[in-house]
DNA sequence: AACTCGGGGCA
DNA sequence: TGCCCAGAGTT
């Protein structure tokens, strides 16, 4: 995809999503990081049904670690892989707290070396609790940068790779949170919803198969 | 590269 | 009722 084309393309995109909601929505960078742990393989408005009593009452590491793994896992009882994301978020309370000063770090390599916290998380705590320029690529990204052109590669970090190089800077800032949502509502999986679509005449997919 | 974790949402 | 989901860790 040519840069005029991806200028657009994001113009577009901003334009549709003037208050994109979800993670943008989160002020404290540890509620953020739990929220995106829980997040893993499960769905987003599950997580935040499942979230919304327990951090009213648990923001910070030191309170996780006093509320005990027990309760936190009756908290999340009704997401997925609840019982490994609990002792994760458990022990990744702790290492926060003897290790970091009970503060999220903004530092990949620190923020990677907690339990349940891959690339994805981390990019996504990066550029949403921090302002930093990075591109989470979960599945709905990765299929949509395939799909468009926009930003093609054959594994995640590929992708990601190829959307830092080619995301105008201005965008660099909210584009994961466009892409995701796009991916979401959009540019589904199973059937994409191309009559609605924003993007749709700057898109490889759409080119093909309705042209 | 393949496998596992897992309850809820939705067709 | 069956299939899939805002991944990460292990083998």
């Amino acid at each position: 995809m040519v840069n005029a084309k991806i200028e657009k393309f994001f113009a577009a995109l901003a334009k549709a999503n003037p208050k994109p909601k979800g993670e943008l929505e989160y002020t404290n960078p540890y509620t953020l990081l739990v929220a995106v742990v829980l997040s893993a393989q499960a769905t987003d408005t599950g997580v935040n049904k499942a979230t919304r009593s327990l951090f009213a009452a648990v923001d910070t590491p030191e309170k996780m670690v006093k509320l005990g793994e027990k309760k936190l896992r009756n908290h999340v009882r009704t997401i997925g892989l609840f019982n490994t994301k609990a002792k994760n978020i458990l022990s990744l309370s702790k290492m926060l707290i003897e290790r970091f000063d009970g503060k999220v770090p903004r530092d990949r390599a620190a923020l990677e070396s907690l339990p349940g916290v891959g690339r994805k998380t981390a990019n996504v705590v990066l550029n949403i609790a921090f302002g930093e320029p990075t591109i989470a690529v979960d599945t709905h990204i990765f299929r949509l940068g395939n799909r468009t052109g926009l930003a093609p590669g054959k594994t995640p970090l590929a992708v990601e790779e190829a959307l830092l190089r080619r995301v105008p800077k201005k965008y660099l800032r909210h584009a994961h949170h466009w892409l995701i949502l796009h991916g979401r509502y959009v540019c589904k999986a199973r059937k994409p919803d191309c009559p609605n679509c924003v993007v749709r005449q700057f898109c490889e997919y759409d080119a093909k198969t309705t042209a």
